[in-house]
DNA sequence: CTGAAAGCGCTTACAG
DNA sequence: CTGAAAGCGCTTACAG
């Protein structure tokens, strides 16, 4: 591998001329960087990311940590990782990525070991014990969910209270007078999920104030449960009208319409576009775009990294209306 | 940040001395090893992963070569993703994503910049142009994936062969007297996928060698694409065997059984257990185990890195056979 | 068994 | 505008 010295050498200058000229943070007469441009392609050189990494004190790596939960149904999330990988490139930085079991205790040694400039966190939830190694260390951060406590980290989400209103106020518009919610596992919402917290407790309030009643059913997300206790809860017909957001439920849903007498209800879900193109979802919709989220992320991380000092940010993503196409 | 020198300091000793401790290739008397133990925990210390990487030429890093094909019905991804990272972080190592459109060049850069020690890619095919780069370089690499020359790289891959032998064996065994071989749709068998291919041809051979006559069938991978080629197909009732290796197909196939007069036919399939598990497959299954395949890499990938003139492996994985469960 | 020195390949003040 | 020198924080021969 030819280094830098090399290229002074072929191009007759001092180290620190090559240096300048890569870095592009000094400037170099026209004629001096026309030779060193000629002999780095002449020796075909690349700047060491390991020198210029304890040079500069900066990796050019972002860490990623995901954790990946055993029984989760969650299509969208190889589009996050790769999204957000994506938006990294177009700013010049990696991904690398944290999966350790001990989430908190691997980013607490990511960070000590300097490996990556910053961090993006999936799926953050209320109380999220990922944050406090971060705000120990006052590293940059963001999170892709919106905890409780955002001091010291910036954060990105879904817009999931404005969504619940459209959704509901949509219900509204189209007739439906007796709402069931068809909702996630108990557990995800006591699991300080916010995402189905927030929404749920819009969506309750705007029906509400609506006068329309709203049943709230926690559904499994095991495709074969999910599909059983749509057509137990279906077949009642008790419900002019459907609100999901559930991804399991919403893609086994249009099986366990079929097995039932029209009209059907109205339905519409919130879910993500990734979800809704692989399950090709016949129904209205509030989508979330997980490309835009991630960019978001990635924007925030950025700016936090050359300006140490901004404010912190919330940042809240606005879900997309599509009407389901007719058929 | 300490570093090594506020360690000897504190620990009155040379800084080669804490490094030796730190690395463990010398020996150091246990009372000296103590003393720089308790500096190091003293300081909370941790060694700078920028200086060793480029003292030591290695950034204990792999990259990870992923491309998400847009309109791919993939579960297992993030099942392999996770899986190796883990498998990488048990050898100390961490994963660099690599997901750049221009994969080649994505490669070529990151060896040049030197930013991992090792790459290990996912779903290789025939012929694949991402292993250019990697030969040039003579870059220590493996594949998932089998193409058609390993020059240079080691490569994993399952046994699709032995699957397709065990499968039409079994179908034998059932009874089974005509098959219809529900695949992939044609463009992956194009594409020079072996996986597709590979298991394909085995089975038209093993049913020819057992008389049973194989039908093939290119089905969508679009859920409800999928669900409508299934209708139509087994509503014809020509056959008694389906053989399936097409995720979507068999995701789908109990509702699509289920709207037709019984005696179905008996079905066993070729498909991941992350599948199996999203989807609760109710059939006889080979199924692939993606963090066995995802551990062979890793493992594969650190012999290699520890030993480059190791001759080339080509390791095949057996999927295991699972009966359903009756119900 | 321990320590002083050179080196990994960059960047960045600092002189000139 | 250019170049010589120090420094980033480690590891690794090499003396002692």
């Amino acid at each position: 591998m030819a280094t830098i010295g090399d290229v002074a050498r072929e191009a007759g200058v001092a180290r620190s001329t090559v240096s300048a000229v890569l870095t592009g943070r000094k400037y170099v007469s026209p004629e001096i960087r026309e030779r060193v441009d000629a002999a780095i392609s002449e020796l075909n050189y690349t700047v060491s990311a390991r020198a210029r990494a304890l040079a500069t004190n900066r990796t050019m790596n972002i860490g990623l940590v995901v954790h990946f939960h055993e029984a989760e149904f969650a299509p969208a999330l190889s589009t996050y990782i790769t999204a957000i990988s994506e938006s990294a490139g177009n700013h010049g930085y990696r991904i690398m990525l944290l999966t350790g079991a001990d989430a908190p205790e691997d980013i607490r040694r990511a960070i000590a070991e300097g490996v990556i400039d910053g961090l993006i966190l999936l799926n953050v939830v209320e109380d999220d014990p990922r944050l406090a190694p971060i705000r120990e260390a006052r590293f940059a951060a963001v999170a892709i969910g919106m905890p409780s406590n955002t001091d010291g980290i910036d954060a990105v989400d879904l817009n999931f209270e404005e969504a619940a209103r459209r959704i509901v106020q949509r219900v509204h518009e189209q007739g439906g007078k007796h709402i069931a919610l068809l909702g996630w596992p108990q557990e995800v919402y006591d699991s300080g999920a916010t995402y189905a917290t927030r929404f749920r407790d819009v969506a309750l309030a705007s029906a509400q104030a609506l006068g329309l009643p709203l049943d709230l059913y926690s559904l499994s997300v095991t495709p074969s449960e999910v599909r059983e206790q749509l057509h137990a809860l279906l077949s009642q017909g008790n419900h002019d009208a459907l609100v999901v957001h559930n991804d399991a439920a919403i893609a086994m849903l249009p099986l366990a319409l079929r097995d039932l007498p029209t009209p059907h209800p109205y339905v519409i879900s919130l879910h993500s576009t990734e979800l809704a193109r692989l399950f090709q979802v016949p129904f209205d919709a509030v989508e979330s775009e997980p490309e835009l989220s991630s960019a978001a992320a990635v924007d925030l991380l950025v700016a936090r990294l050359n300006d140490g000092d901004a404010p912190f940010a919330r940042q809240l993503i606005d879900a997309v209306v599509r009407e389901a196409s007719a058929d």
